[in-house]
DNA sequence: GCATGATCATGC
DNA sequence: GCATGATCATGC
């Protein structure tokens, strides 16, 4: 048997061979004569060929299925102003429907193969020759214990989806790190699904975005020298690993607001004690803050758990006539962002639109008093068939920032009432930001209609 | 009365 | 200084 420039059997002897290939590009290692594989899974097996002399032909098993190593890699890409960004979810093997029903989360595909892997970041350039791409990390990730329980909560999610015959409402918002994403030609294809003749579309087993970008954060902070296991630098976390051994994520948080259902804000302020000044804009957000973060100073959309899925806590105030007052406001469109990416599954807002947002419901009492109560909370995700019109609207927004169209006579208004418009956030009207057509522009943010939030609170009992 | 544009407290 | 999480204020 050839050896190897590493020990096959061993996951820090593969790690540090791994390094090796940091700064280079798998050019630098291939034999003369070699015909480079083609598809998107082409890269992974080609380093594995080429960089760590692996013989596909003689062992067909799972990569260094001795070390019980899983290598993946992924791509990066480099925004205008030349940080690096996670470009895709980390994918983690296809669903097959029927045959994941009969299995449990110890048995599945995912945990026997991702629990610990290794993955290679490299940057991504279009219209590039794969041998030419560039490796910038290496890193041996093992899924922490608190993120192992939170995934195979999701997991439990969405296996008790497939087999109740619903994988074709499966949604990647569904859950928390894990996700079921939508894989396959212009993820429109569809498959046999258990237990239902409704045919689902095609989907894949991943590490979600906002879960992918805190592995790179991890990477960028610690270097690439570090073994994975850490603590997310900033934000607190939300819950304790000994709470999520006996209860749901989504169930610990729920339960934190049950005490003060009912409660006006007044009351509230007094029992969390917090000092509400009386013209916050963000008070009714304070308050629901310090219920679910429990009595934490720090803002819980920042918690690790928060950041690692991309969960998002908003408050609403329905009036007592049961109309919704204001619109709902999400971040500033970044116009450089919107201006380099002409992928819509890769966009912010479909990051934004596609993650759970935890919705925290105040009820007014008596008509134009303001006696709003907490009144209910709930985990809500978006669904596919509004997200569709998502994706028409990020197209306008694309479509005026790319032609130098920001003003709102060119976006979305909320008298078009199709879901979502487009309108001013900022300082001032003097708070300008950088147009990438060149120039100044003025901020703009995303926003939901009043009668879309009206029907999403509406929706829950 | 409501849609639209303008603006604010806060925290990092 | 600026992003965040919003609400205010006015003109149609």
């Amino acid at each position: 048997m050839e050896t190897k420039p590493y020990n096959p059997g061993d996951v820090a002897s593969i790690f540090e061979y791994s390094k090796g290939i940091l700064g280079h590009t798998l050019r630098d290692f291939v034999p003369v004569g070699y015909e480079a594989r083609k598809g998107k899974g082409g890269l992974g097996e080609m380093v594995e060929e080429i960089f760590f002399g692996y013989d596909k032909n003689s062992n067909p098993e799972a990569d260094f299925s001795i070390a019980g190593l899983e290598l993946k890699c992924t791509p990066l890409k480099n925004s205008k102003k030349q940080e690096l960004l996670i470009k895709e979810r980390l994918v983690c093997g296809m669903i097959d429907y029927i045959e994941e029903a009969g299995k449990d989360f110890e048995h599945s595909h995912f945990y026997e193969k991702c629990r610990l892997m290794l993955l290679l970041f490299y940057l991504h350039l279009a219209q590039t020759d794969k041998l030419d791409l560039e490796f910038i990390y290496s890193v041996l990730w093992q899924l922490p214990e608190k993120d192992l329980l939170i995934i195979k909560q999701d997991y439990e999610i969405i296996h008790n989806k497939i087999v109740n015959g619903l994988a074709h409402t499966l949604s990647e918002g569904d859950t928390m790190y894990l996700g079921a994403c939508r894989k396959g030609q212009k993820g429109e294809d569809t498959t046999k699904q258990y237990n239902s003749d409704i045919p689902a579309p095609t989907r894949a087993f991943c590490l979600k975005m906002a879960y992918m970008r805190t592995i790179l954060d991890f990477v960028q902070k610690s270097g690439t020298n570090a073994i994975c296991n850490y603590k997310l630098p900033k934000g607190e976390e939300a819950v304790s690993v000994d709470a999520l051994k006996s209860k749901t994520f989504d169930s610990i948080i729920i339960d934190r607001f049950r005490p003060y259902l009912g409660k006006d804000e007044q009351t509230l302020a007094r029992e969390l004690k917090i000092n509400l000044s009386a013209d916050s804009k963000s008070k009714f957000y304070q308050l629901a803050n310090a219920i679910a973060h429990e009595g934490k100073h720090s803002n819980i959309n920042k918690s690790e758990e928060f950041q690692k899925a991309g969960l998002m806590m908003k408050t609403v105030r329905v009036q007592a006539n049961g109309k919704i007052r204001e619109a709902m406001s999400f971040e500033n469109i970044n116009y450089q962002e919107v201006y380099d990416n002409d992928e819509w599954l890769e966009s912010r807002l479909y990051e934004i639109y596609s993650s759970r947002f935890l919705f925290v419901i105040f009820r007014e009492q008596t008509p134009d008093v303001r006696d709003y109560v907490l009144d209910k909370v709930f985990f809500w995700t978006m669904p596919q068939e509004d997200l569709a019109t998502a994706e028409d609207y990020w197209n306008n927004i694309r479509t005026c920032v790319v032609q130098n169209k920001i003003a709102p006579k060119y976006f979305w208004k909320a008298a078009d009432n199709r879901n979502f418009h487009v309108r001013p956030k900022g300082r001032d009207s003097r708070d300008l930001v950088e147009n990438p057509n060149g120039g100044k522009c003025r901020k703009y943010c995303y926003w939901f209609n009043n009668d879309y939030i009206s029907k999403i609170v509406n929706s829950h009992a």
